[in-house]
DNA sequence: AAAACCCTCAACCGCAGCGGT
DNA sequence: AACCGCTGCGGTTGAGGGTTT
């Protein structure tokens, strides 16, 4: 028995949208948000799944895109990205603002990967292409080692790395490590799971409390633990991050890009607020959909109302929610 | 001019994860 | 624990436009 179909096809219009199903959609997002996909076609009078809907507002009409052609700057940071997260578009779209998952996978397919095959680096792994078999070999070998991350401020929050000591160096991944270090603004202690192509696997952390992270090592014995929870202690007091960082070739299952561990670690989108405690979900344009206006969609609207039990509370009564 | 081929990218599909019951 | 419905992600497809022969 297979899965229930997400609508009813023989009543839904496929392929390219026309102006007016885009006039729909528009129309009614601006006045409910986003959400509810599933029953939004019906409600917006659209002949439509829901799905399709979503993937046309999120590619296409959300006002914030950007439209054009990619910059030589965002190619290398897609690249860098992709050295690290893999195909994970979803996430390296949230660091390039107004840019899609969809849009980003088809650029990546259509002129990165051929860009990288004409430097003699394999898109894949990112490896000059006559080393195809080293790394192949390599991939046989997995590095551990712990990093702590030093941030600048006292709030999580808004902590910004700026700089990682390694209790082991593995010379390959320091490049790498240094990369993710100015390329991604961690807004949060936390424990990664981290592997060199093409995994970023935050681990989950609901409360980033230092003390509950949990610093893996491979052989580690009582009194290692001992005294690396006491560093753990005067870390927190200095405001370090500790990290598991595990280096080497992706696992072959990693975290569900959608899980809320995935979550953690996107940036606040430029569609997000942190406006007194209003906040908007990653993604989600509700509130600057319109200039005058300033509505939440009713997933937002939800979100906030479940922040007094969720989140946390900085000296100024803001709550803050790590993305 | 037209046929063949190539390229791009919007849209679709199937699946996995999550929250609710 | 098991099931269900919804959402979002990543891989794939194919229409349409551009280029070459």
């Amino acid at each position: 028995m297979g899965r229930s179909p997400c609508c009813e096809k023989e009543h839904t219009n496929k392929g390219a949208w026309t102006k007016e199903e885009d006039q729909r959609l528009m129309d009614y997002i601006r006045v409910h948000g986003e959400g509810c996909w599933r029953s939004l076609p019906k409600a917006a009078g659209l002949l439509r799944c829901g799905k399709s809907c979503r993937l046309r507002w999120i590619n296409y009409l959300r006002p914030d895109l950007k439209r054009g052609n990619f910059t030589d700057e965002e190619d290398e940071v897609i690249i860098k990205l992709h050295s690290l997260l893999g195909n994970k578009w979803s996430l390296i779209a949230g660091r390039l603002p107004g840019r899609t998952d969809n849009e980003i996978k088809n650029y990546w397919n259509t002129h990165i990967k051929r860009k990288l095959i004409s430097r003699g680096i394999d898109p894949q792994t990112h490896r000059p292409l006559n080393e195809k078999t080293a790394a192949a070999a390599a991939a046989a070998t997995t590095i551990s080692t712990t990093a702590t991350i030093k941030t600048t401020t006292s709030s999580a929050a808004a902590a910004k790395v700026t700089h990682l000591e390694f209790k082991n160096t593995p010379p390959q991944s320091l490049a790498e490590i240094s990369l993710l270090k100015s390329q991604l603004d961690f807004k949060h202690n936390n424990n990664f799971h981290s592997s060199q192509y093409s995994s970023f696997n935050p681990k989950k952390t609901e409360t980033p409390s230092v003390e509950e992270n949990n610093c893996t090592s491979s052989s580690m014995t009582t009194d290692e633990e001992q005294q690396q929870k006491q560093q753990k202690r005067e870390s927190h007091q200095n405001q370090d991050v500790n990290l598991d960082l595990t280096i080497g070739l992706a696992p072959a299952k990693s975290f569900s890009p959608n899980s809320a561990e995935s979550r953690l670690q996107q940036p606040v989108s430029s569609s997000c607020h942190l406006f007194g405690s209003v906040l908007t979900r990653p993604g989600c344009s509700c509130w600057q959909m319109d200039g005058e206006r300033r509505e939440l969609c009713r997933n937002c609207q939800n979100q906030n109302q479940n922040q007094s039990s969720k989140s946390n509370h900085n000296n100024n009564g803001l709550y803050y929610r790590y993305y």
